[in-house]
DNA sequence: GACACGTTACGGTGATGACCGAAGCATCAG
DNA sequence: CTGATGCTTCGGTCATCACCGTAACGTGTC
């Protein structure tokens, strides 16, 4: 077949460690530019700049030119869906022998974003609290919505009409990919459903990004609001 | 983080065109020898014996004696999935250019196994004809099998409920995952339901695999299963 | 204009790793 | 036992590619 040239030249492209580094600072969904890439590639601007070109030249990356910066981000869902489920294999193979996997920074344990959805010991929490509230349903491969969930979320503010618009008729209910957490080993809310309570809750003060890193911070607020309105116990 | 060197380990061993040859002919979800993998590498016995060493240390592979054949398979479902996301994107990109992807053959075109369930015209046409008849519903994140479904299913003889069992009490209706088919660009049924629809069609020959390929043959019976009970159309 | 900053282009160095030939182990057949 | 087959180990060669230093190129700032 045609693409298996392009299978090898994708994986590669991948699995080089300072262009690891930073596909995986990119998951957060933001730009970064190529300096900021560079750090976290640990290498130095030449080098990274080489990089970076042949990965949005491949089409992994896309660019946005902005003044003497150029922003750097995923290219596209896909590209992150590839890059959470490689993640999701390397952890399940350094759990065999390291015991204690994912992200040492507690801050990134407890809370931070997987591309467009909350992850950690929040999105598994919030995932829980859904499921046990009869607001989702959530296997290892596909997940739902219940009425009483749509009716919720239409509470809180985010619209799930459009949300099914978007989707086409093809699927009446409120269909949602479960993400399994890399930390916690757990199932949590992605898919369209996902990002959009994601989306919202930093539009409404109820998380926010910690410096420049993919860990995310609840507000007082937000710990109200994911206590008392989802049923979310963090311990 | 910990799986940070990992993370690049399993890229860049999947990265490598002899070893993702091997790996992309193992997604039929069979174990092979290290020869027939040495073959569709195309690379000698002793380079490839290196290869699968490698892949199997680290636990991409897992490895079964048997006399003095020594048969790979994938380690897991997990790395099943990272491949075919990872050819999901390689797909994706190289359609810009070429326009014309995905396999040649028509045999593989028409009908196929991705790993534990079924892709290709076949593929899209059942999980189209499920759709259509109100048994299935079907985003592109996420799906289910509606009562009706479970019903046909039911009746064909698969049994639904021991796979309900299987997948715990979160999720008392059935889900199942959708597979976006790299050469049809539509999604597919996966997850449990779609492989036990696959095993249930080897078991009835309705299907039987094409000699040593991910190609399958639908037989005159299951051309006639397929077109008036499930009411696929395969044009 | 001059200067600083972010980024890219080029050339040479070094290290990793893919590859095969030859040889060595197992397993099975006779 | 002998021979054949499947597979692995070892040693050495070669190509690829990551990396950085230097230098150039744009784009904003003063």
């Amino acid at each position: 077949m045609a693409s298996n040239a392009m299978f090898a030249t994708v994986a590669s492209l991948v699995g080089e460690p300072a262009r690891a580094g930073m596909l995986h600072a990119l998951m957060d969904g933001r730009a970064l530019t190529a300096s900021e890439l560079a750090q976290v590639g640990r290498v130095t601007p030449q080098t990274a700049s080489g990089h970076l070109t042949r990965m949005a030249a491949v089409g992994l990356l896309s660019l946005e030119k902005q003044g003497r910066h150029r922003y750097y981000r995923l290219a596209s869902q896909s590209v992150a869906q590839m890059i959470e489920s490689i993640m999701q294999v390397a952890s399940g193979l350094d759990r065999k022998r390291t015991l204690f996997v994912g992200p040492r920074d507690v801050a990134l344990r407890t809370a931070r974003t997987c591309y467009d959805h909350l992850a950690g010991r929040l999105g598994v929490a919030l995932a829980d609290a859904l499921v046990a509230g009869g607001y989702a349903e959530l296997a290892s491969d596909a997940g739902l919505v219940t009425d009483a969930g749509i009716q919720l979320l239409n509470r809180m503010g985010i619209d799930v009409d459009a949300l099914l618009a978007r989707r086409g008729k093809r699927a009446p209910r409120v269909l949602c990919r479960p993400c399994l957490d890399w930390s916690e080993r757990r199932p949590h809310l992605a898919g369209a459903v996902g990002a959009a309570i994601c989306a919202h809750s930093f539009q409404n003060g109820w998380i926010r990004r910690i410096s420049a890193t993919r860990a995310v911070a609840i507000t007082p607020k937000g710990q109200r609001i994911f206590r008392e309105d989802f049923g979310v116990h963090l311990e």
